[in-house]
DNA sequence: ATGGAAGATAGACTAGTTCCAGATCTTGAC
DNA sequence: GTCAAGATCTGGAACTAGTCTATCTTCCAT
């Protein structure tokens, strides 16, 4: 993703495109882990050594909110998640890495039968291990 | 669930019962809710007025190793749930306040389909809100 | 250029959790 | 019962994640 991509995005988005953000987003976008803000500040800085904690927290949580990408409170602490179109979660529990599985992949039934609650969005959460692949 | 049944169960899993342990398991395994570390603290300070913050956090943490219950890292914050079966959980998005649905109620299809990693457990997670039952 | 709004910053602050070193309690062997 | 060894508990320090605040800067319309 370029840079110039990106800050189309974030106008779109409605968020004001400072250096700072497009760098942040250029970083989270442009990844398909699931990147905690620690992870996000560390990386970030490694383009633009002056940015603040605080900076990071407020421009991930603003494109959380304006639907640029996802938090999910797995693991220990929050984690950021650029795919924002459906998807289930995949665990491995012994490093903690999550990967996504595809919406289609999987399916769920019996959801029409939860008669006391309105329901907003649901996901399948799997844990497991990775089998590797590396030689 | 009395004393004795806690001791008993605690022993069951190798768990060494003292007072303390006793006191924690009995608050967190009579409870149908969801605490957190500290709401735990709060109530077992009730009945045993000297106990540390970090005993209560090694009991819990050693329950959980031995799986006398589960550990979920839904909302802000760590969660005990003392139901160790599976079940899914639905999330109130307001509240936080979290809910167990049977297992039996949800079913998933799809999870063969996934090839590249060993599964040892999944769940359902849910969000939206809890339809209000008080008049 | 000027003023106001939005943005960025550092650092203080809070909450949650773990670590640690010493004090205390249990247990089993005698 | 007594004692040593080991398990457990304690308070507090330390660490981590995340938020808040006060201040400074930038941007943009006028």
């Amino acid at each position: 993703m370029t840079d110039i991509e990106v800050v189309d995005l974030l106008r779109a988005h409605g968020i004001r495109p400072s250096a700072h953000r497009v760098a942040i987003a250029l970083y989270v976008l442009g990844n398909e882990t699931h990147p905690s803000a620690e992870t996000v500040l560390r990386n970030v800085r490694e383009r633009l050594p002056v940015i603040s904690r605080a900076t990071v927290y407020n421009t991930l949580n603003l494109m959380n909110e304006k639907g640029l990408l996802r938090q999910h409170p797995f693991g220990p602490g929050t984690v950021f998640d650029s795919n924002v179109s459906r998807h289930h979660h995949f665990i491995d529990s012994e490093t903690g890495e999550m990967r996504d599985v595809p919406w289609e992949k999987l399916s769920v039934s019996g959801l029409d039968s939860i008669k006391d609650a309105e329901i907003t969005d649901y996901m399948i959460v799997i844990r497991g291990r990775f089998k590797k692949r590396e030689a």
